[in-house]
This record gives C-alpha cells, sequence and structure tokens, in this order.
DNA sequence: CAAACCTGTTTAGAATAATGAACGGCTTGT
DNA sequence: ACAAGCCGTTCATTATTCTAAACAGGTTTG
C-alpha cells in the first residue's frame, strides 16, 4: 500500500468537496471518527470503514486501489537500439515503453540464448502474461503442461499458475510478450 | 462489495491451504482473531486485515478487488493456424486468447499488406496500446507525430490520442501489438 | 485404547476504536 | 464589534475489537 488510510481518505474527501461533518453526517459517523482516521491516531475497523466511503461514495476496492496520478507526454516512439535489456543469463528482456508513467502493459522483446531457461524453479506472480513466438522454439510450461511453440504461435495465461520458459533448441528464440499489470 | 470480508478471508486463506493457527502466526496476530472474524463476528480493523493478509501475502487492494471466478482451466497455448483472423482490406489482426474469460490485454499478431492502412480517419478510443515491428517497416502517426518504424522498433502510446498504421514499403509488416483494456 | 496433535470455536479480560460534547481558529453577516 | 456559522481537533466515556487460554471434535501415533 503506497498511501495511508489517512491520507486516501483525506485525498478522496477533500476533492469530493466534503467537510468532515458533512461526510459524516452522510456516512452515519461521527466527524470525530473521520477526523481521527486522517490523522492516523486510529486504524477504522472494515465496516466503518466502509460506512464513511459509503458517503462519497465508493467502494472499498476503488478505494484501496486508486492512486493519484499526474499526466505527461513523452515520444509514443521506441527504436530498438535504445531498449534497455533487463534480461539475465542467456536471456534478454528489452522493454517497450521504459519511463512511461501509468503504464498498464508491460511488453517486452524477449530474447532466448540456446538452452537458456527462466531458472529451475516455476515463475508465479500476480496478473496475465501472454506473447507470441517470432523466432525459433521455445517450451513454455504452464500449470504442469508442456509445449513447444515455433513462429506465430501465441500463449495466454494467468500469471499465478506456475510457469518456466525453455529454449530447448538450436537456434536463438525470440518472443514478443505483453503482461499486465507490468512485472517491469 | 459482493462478498464479505469473512467470506473472502476463508476462501483466501483455505485456497492458500493455510490453517488459521498457522496463517495467524505468519500474520502476528492470534487465531482466534482470524476465527471471529471469518465467523463475521467481528469486523476487523484496517490495520489488523493488513497484518493478517501480510500472512497470505496479499495487498488490502488485492483482497477487495479480487473475485471468485475459477471455471475450468483452458488451454494457455494458441496454435499459428487456429487464431481467427479479425482484420480489414489488407489487413490481418489475429488474436492470441481468444475465447478466454477475463482477459486484460489484447494481444494481436498484425499483417499489413503492402500500401495497407487502418484508414483516412484517424482512430482514437479508450485505453493504452504498444507493439513492436517483427518484419518490414510501418509508418505511424500518433498525435500528430509520424514515424517509420522497422524489426525491433516499439511504439507505446494513449489510445485516445489519433493514430493511424500505414505500410508505406514494398513488403509486407507484421506487428505484435498489446492493448489494454482490450479492443477485441 | 489413549496420548499427542491437529482442526475450528468460545470466553473473560486487556487493548483499541467510536461516540458526544467540548475547544480554538477562521470567515460571514449584521 | 460581535454573534453565528463553519472548519478541524481534542477528551472522557462507551462500544468494539483483539488477545490468551481453554474447549470440543477429528486424525494420527504408539
Amino acid at each position: 500500500m503506497s498511501l495511508e488510510v489517512s491520507q486516501r481518505l483525506r485525498i478522496l474527501r477533500t476533492r469530493s468537496g466534503l467537510s468532515q461533518r458533512e461526510l459524516a453526517k452522510r456516512a452515519g459517523v461521527t466527524n470525530s471518527t473521520i477526523s481521527l482516521i486522517e490523522q492516523n491516531r486510529v486504524s477504522p475497523s472494515v465496516a466503518s470503514l466502509k460506512k464513511v466511503l459509503a458517503g462519497i461514495p465508493m467502494s472499498l476496492a476503488e478505494f484501496f486501489t486508486f492512486d493519484i496520478d499526474e499526466p505527461a507526454r513523452p515520444s509514443p516512439f521506441f527504436p530498438a537500439e535504445q531498449m534497455p535489456d533487463i534480461g539475465g543469463e542467456g536471456i534478454a528482456y528489452r522493454l517497450v515503453g521504459h519511463g512511461l508513467k501509468d503504464r498498464q502493459i508491460c511488453l517486452l522483446r524477449e530474447h532466448y540464448d540456446p538452452g537458456a531457461d527462466t531458472g529451475a524453479d516455476m515463475l508465479s506472480h500476480e496478473g496475465q502474461e501472454c506473447g507470441v513466438v517470432v523466432r525459433g522454439r521455445v517450451e513454455i510450461t504452464v500449470d504442469g503442461e508442456t509445449r513447444c511453440l515455433g513462429p506465430g504461435d501465441g500463449f495466454y495465461f494467468d500469471s499465478k499458475l506456475p510457469h518456466r520458459f525453455r529454449n530447448a533448441g538450436e537456434e536463438p528464440c525470440e518472443i514478443i510478450s505483453a503482461n499486465s499489470p507490468p512485472s517491469f
């Protein structure tokens, strides 16, 4: 949680143009409750926080996911040679959109040397990921199911499923992949 | 909130294969706290709920947004020849992950014949989009800025900015692109 | 069989959050 | 000037949550 409950609430309340008392009235709590929460002197019960948010109105899910963002307008183009390499052993990941704010997609050019893989342990993380093989062949294991994909073949799976990538062939392998929310 | 805090916690805990005591230990609370919360006999403070979730581990945002849509697991692999073509005049879009539920990313294999383009009118829609040129050359215009990209080059922009794609070269052009939220 | 070890639940008391009524500061209107 | 209104904050009391320890049921171990 990048933002405290206290900060989030104060931001949301003031953004809505409500005073502590006014919000309290709408929410069915007292103004002191709001005050104490916003000063981070108490940690509200989920029940009371829910009541408070109902006065804005906003759901708990929205409350905990909202973020303060600022706009910016950088160039939309990313030349091949300017993409930073963020890969590892025998693997190169090049990120499209490096440096952009509020990026929702992590789009990667992935390069696997022959024999290279993502490691002995299966990967597992939040989000979804997908990709297309552009060159070479890659052996992909997802949730116990293994397949060998070639140029033009695609994949799409929930990143929480244990997965692994391996270049089992003799030639380098290129993949364009996307995942969201971004892992890089 | 479609799901009670109590239900969510019990589902998440059991799904993680943890007992109340084990989770309590990891979270630094007592087992009775977990029990009472799961029985909905108390509404935990945000502070204690956060502690509990840290033992899973999971953020408050994830906790309140997660949903139980756990249908049968479809295959994560999409062979090249099975991807449906959803393109237009001189253009072919092939979708990776066709038929999946709750897809957050629209990953496309795009094929542009020489001279083909996305039309006279600029495109503009919700979301973000990005891609990498795999073969050939494409002329991309975003918010008045035009660039010609070749293999390995990437782009990333807000889909609301007026944009247009055109294959200005003599050879077919292939692009792997991603956009979110999905337009297909 | 029974002792040991799980599981989730319950209870009294300690710790914490929420209330209701104050307070001080600032602005508006008479 | 001064009262009336708003603002956010503070404090003693009340209400709720959290803890520690015990309870009840099921499974494993000797």
